[in-house]
RNA sequence: GCACGGGUGGCAGAGCGGUCAAUUGCAAUGGACUGUAAAUCCAUCGACCUAUGGUCUACGAAGGUUCAAAUCCUUCCCCGUGCACCA
């Protein structure tokens, strides 16, 4: 395997805002990805979630740049760790997966970034691992020795559980086990760097401690940003509600890139395309509601291809610009004896009857240009309904 | 084990006997406007009905007090903080 040490195009992959901090250092860094020497890397996932947004992707993105250089990529997926849920994430459960929910949400995982991984490279394909591989098999021996490489007031350093400390919220035991398991991951692996995102730094680092004591070795840290969103300081996630996910169909990846708030553009273009920088700025000329155009056309081609990006394009601008009804909607029979509320909560396009009720009152409700007023209207003949801006049926008679 | 503080709508978090279907913020939805599903402004945001009103269900669970309970009492479940040795 013959590995790319092109300074040139090393700095470009490390030029688009991805990557926030290298530890120890970046020449450091530069100096071991230009000695030709075929490094092995990792990017740690979670396989509890199977909801991949654009911050994952761009560091799939990421990771496979390097891997197009020739180092080895390890995709590796924290079925252990997953039990017992980051410190980062409150909201993670602690649930046990078994080994068929793993599978499946990993495969569920591949099949959305098969666009931006190169599965099918035979010289160098990502590997796949999975960290209860040696993490399961750890004795309450192996697990004392790891943790006599670690002080509680360096645990407390990490800014998660500094913040709780202070203001007494509750720190369980068992989270002190993250890092260590974390830190693990990169002995058994024997890496030479590690990609993640910022908020793993600390576990990151935990695992630098680690192999430099276990092995020797000195592990690069590639510390990689979030996406956030700059109206409300919320990264991307599900539990925010925010993001964009990655698994939609193109129509709804083009809308969902279209309704990010404005100043989320600069950082989309540098982070999940590969448009340069010089041709960002020419299309940031354009406005924002072009260059969103042009930023979405570009994420949803890169997932779907570009005649689908194409036509995602056209249905949004025929759908949203000039408010007209899109292709491919939904039909629903109206029986003789339902009501036309009782058959739009039967189809899931309200939730109930005061909600359509409301709907009507409201205005949002329109067939072709004509708003409907009467919360009890019947169609007497097939008709076409809009409700709201994104919701349309045609109601079959 | 003991002491204290909690469990309220998608989330955060008020309310502490009636004016509470429950303040407020975020999220969401709709309208206006627009450059877009952006921003801004306004409205809505438990369900049902014969609908400017009415009924029902809901503030951890089950009982109770009261004309009236998210609010008081009892029991239970759950969560958090502190105490514990140095007496």
């Amino acid at each position: 395997m013959k590995v790319i040490t092109d300074i040139q195009r090393i700095e470009e992959i490390f030029a688009r805002g991805t990557v926030v901090d290298i530890l120890p250092t970046k020449a450091e860094l530069l100096k071991r990805l230009t000695s030709g020497e075929r490094l092995r890397m990792y990017i740690g996932f979670d396989p509890t979630s199977t909801a991949l947004h654009l911050g994952h992707a761009k560091n799939i993105m990421f990771a496979e740049e390097l891997r197009q250089l020739g180092h080895e990529v390890i995709i590796l997926f924290g079925d252990f760790t997953a039990q017992i849920g980051d410190p980062s994430d409150k909201a993670a459960t602690r649930k046990q997966l078994t080994v068929e929910d793993v599978k499946k949400n990993v495969a569920g995982w591949v099949a959305q970034v098969k666009p931006l991984l190169n599965f099918d490279d035979k010289e160098n394909p990502p590997l796949i691992k999975y960290n209860s591989e040696w993490l399961s098999k750890l004795s309450f021996t192996d697990v004392v020795n790891l943790a006599s490489n670690f002080t509680v007031q360096q645990m407390l350093e990490r800014d998660m559980f500094a913040k709780r400390l202070k203001e007494n919220t509750p720190i369980h035991l068992h989270e002190f086990m993250y890092p260590l398991m974390q830190g693990y991951d990169s002995v058994a692996m024997d890496v030479d760097i590690e990609i993640c995102g910022t908020d793993q730094t600390f576990n990151a680092l935990a695992g630098r401690t680690l192999l430099k004591r276990m092995k020797n070795k000195d592990k690069f840290v590639i510390a990689l940003n979030l996406i956030a969103n700059p109206k409300t300081g919320e990264l991307m996630s599900k539990s925010n509600g925010t993001g964009v996910f990655i698994d939609q169909p193109s129509n709804s990846l083009f809308g969902a890139v279209m309704s990010l708030p404005d100043p989320m553009l600069e950082p989309l273009f540098l982070n999940c395309t590969r448009i340069s920088t010089t041709e960002k700025d020419s299309l940031m000329k354009e406005g924002p509601r072009q260059a969103k155009a042009h930023l979405a056309f570009d994420i949803v081609k890169r997932f779907h291809g570009e005649p689908a990006a194409k036509s995602a394009e056209e249905a949004f601008e025929k759908t949203f610009a000039k408010g007209g009804v899109p292709e491919d909607i939904q039909e629903i029979q109206l029986g003789a004896d339902e009501s036309l509320a009782e058959v739009l909560i039967k189809s899931g396009i309200v939730e109930s009857k005061t909600e359509w009720r409301r709907l009507v009152l409201d205005g949002a409700v329109k067939n072709d240009d004509s708003k409907i007023t009467d919360p009890n209207f019947t169609p007497t003949e097939t008709v076409v309904l809009k409700v709201g801006k994104r919701r349309f049926v045609k109601i079959i008679k």
